[in-house]
DNA sequence: GTACATCGTTAGTGCCACTAACGCAAGCGG
DNA sequence: CCGCTTGCGTTAGTGGCACTAACGATGTAC
């Protein structure tokens, strides 16, 4: 029974115009959006970006799908562990450096990266849901200037 | 001693260009320059949030500097007592209402704030640092109507 | 005066980025 | 062949943060 004239207490401007505190904000909302939405799939974001390095670069060891990905070599095992319980990757010795393990997707995951595609799609469009295509972009163009500028990953396996 | 011949494995394209990761990643380099700005000089995000808030709205007690900067209630206990601990505010009990206390900012408070203001300023300049003015500009103007859309804050008083 | 809401506080949960260390295997220099 | 260094997968653990639950004390509404 919220008092419908509630008054919701409003936040300084100091704080509303600080770009460090919209961002954290704004991926807070974001990070809900996309976690929640993943959740109901059965799937988290460290999946799709492990599921969709595979398609795009194939097979690969652990160490490099943790460079790819930015996803820590540590945390990497658990993310394989979950997707072979499922059947969407296959983790085999690598018979030529046996140090390794060789991650396949198959056919299996295939098929869920093409629904997780669309999923994350409708959950990117929900959170820019007040932009129009051209402001997407401009938010797409910037973010990713930003991004290269301060190095792409944290870039776990490279010291 | 890092080879600057050093291959750094490329991120599927798709991945590049996901606009809810590329809000993760950039806050991510973002939240940690100004945690690790602010942890330089003796103090942490919500630090500067409630001395901004006390600032701007005068005295009030933490239920309502919860309202006002999103912290939880719960959480605010240990910034308040930190802060206090610190001198820059106070904690005094509200005869008006004997749940309350009322939370007021000290010279040093205002102080500090000062000084946090033009830390802060510096740290988004670095994080900033290959946008000029106005696509700066572009940035905060895209990710306040994204905060605005989404409901500003998770709004921890009022659920 | 009884029921309910609000306040400050404590305790605890779950997630995530990140570190440390271990055993194993490969490569390289002598 | 031997020792050293480096990379690999894995385990365990840390610390911060968003968030929930509950409680005692106090205020407000009916």
């Amino acid at each position: 029974m919220t008092d419908p004239m509630e008054e919701r207490a409003t936040t300084p401007a100091r704080l509303r115009s600080l770009p460090t505190r919209l961002l954290s904000l704004v991926t807070m909302h974001s990070d809900r959006i996309v976690t929640e939405g993943l959740a109901g799939a059965d799937a988290r974001k460290w999946h799709y970006a492990v599921l969709a390095t595979l398609e795009e670069a194939g097979p690969a060891s652990q160490a490099e799908l943790s460079r790819r990905t930015g996803v820590y070599r540590s945390d990497l095992v658990s993310v394989i562990n979950e997707l072979s319980a499922r059947g969407l990757v296959e983790r085999a010795p690598d018979p030529a450096d046996r140090r390794r393990n060789v991650i396949t997707l198959t056919e299996a995951g295939r098929d869920r990266l093409r629904r997780l595609d669309a999923l994350l799609g409708s959950l990117a469009d929900e959170v820019l849901a007040p932009l129009d295509a051209a402001e997407r972009d401009q938010l797409t163009a910037l973010l990713t200037r930003l991004l290269d500028h301060h190095g792409g990953h944290p870039a776990p396996g490279g010291g």
